[in-house]
DNA sequence: TTTATAAAGCAACAAAGTTGCGATAATTTA
DNA sequence: TAAATTATCGCAACTTTGTTGCTTTATAAA
């Protein structure tokens, strides 16, 4: 088995998803990395950093990408919290505390969920008064 | 105001949504329409058939966008219903009897909202046993 | 019919993601 | 501490997906 290595750019793009409190996409990383890494290294960093569940991915309602710092101790098997995604300033934050609570026909075998709600964050919703 | 017209490209492409039992991508909607018209063409459909809300949109939990041929009778602010995303078959259903339960904190004004559950459909997870 | 214009086709472009391969550097081990 | 191993990187090339501008075609109303 592969024995994953510290390097500067993988420590640079968790650093950067761990101090930040929106999820990021991949370009959004790569503003902030620079000329630091390649572009192509960026997606193989957050390949293995979702392989050893440092992170997780979320879906934005467009369709892109994003990324965030895993918060919880200790790795789970499903992520089930929701994520905002704000429809004028494009963020996209967790919602750790909203928690969807369904009924699925029982032949159904769920591994993975996304919950994304979209529509003005509480910064956005304000300005619109 | 624009008024939309009923031409062979659209009548086909809201033809193979509702004759899919799942949702289907840009890319999917393109194989079977063949020839019969150009891709950018399929692409233009399908935003007005969004706008019409004669058809809707969700995200895989991979990024890729699907579309689903709307089964309710009327247009509805927000579809709120599930979908399931195979990741065997990759074959994307929606869950109309799934309605996701929430509470979101009042600052957060939700517009659209997305729920995807990724795992096993009934036939994969019977190949599996 | 004629007419207005929505929609289609085509080419060119932009953005996002992937792959292969030789070079580099983080760990291991001697 | 130096050498060996191999994970990771950089770069170039490519694929896929989505967008835009402009001319032509054809739908539906007058």
């Amino acid at each position: 088995m592969k024995v994953s290595r510290n390097t500067a750019a993988k420590t640079a793009v968790l650093e950067i998803l761990t101090q930040s409190k929106t999820a990021l996409s991949h370009t959004e990383i790569q503003k902030q990395i620079g000329t630091l890494c390649d572009r192509v290294t960026i997606y193989r960093i957050l390949d293995r950093l979702l392989n050893d569940d440092l992170i997780h991915k979320t879906i934005n309602l467009d369709g892109t990408i994003k990324y965030v710092k895993c918060r919880h101790a200790h790795p789970v098997q499903i992520h089930n919290h929701a994520h905002f995604s704000c429809q004028k300033c494009h963020e996209v934050t967790c919602l750790e505390s909203v928690k969807p609570s369904y009924l699925i026909p029982h032949n159904y075998k769920v591994h993975d969920l996304n919950f994304t709600l979209s529509g003005l964050c509480p910064n956005c919703s304000f300005d619109q008064i």
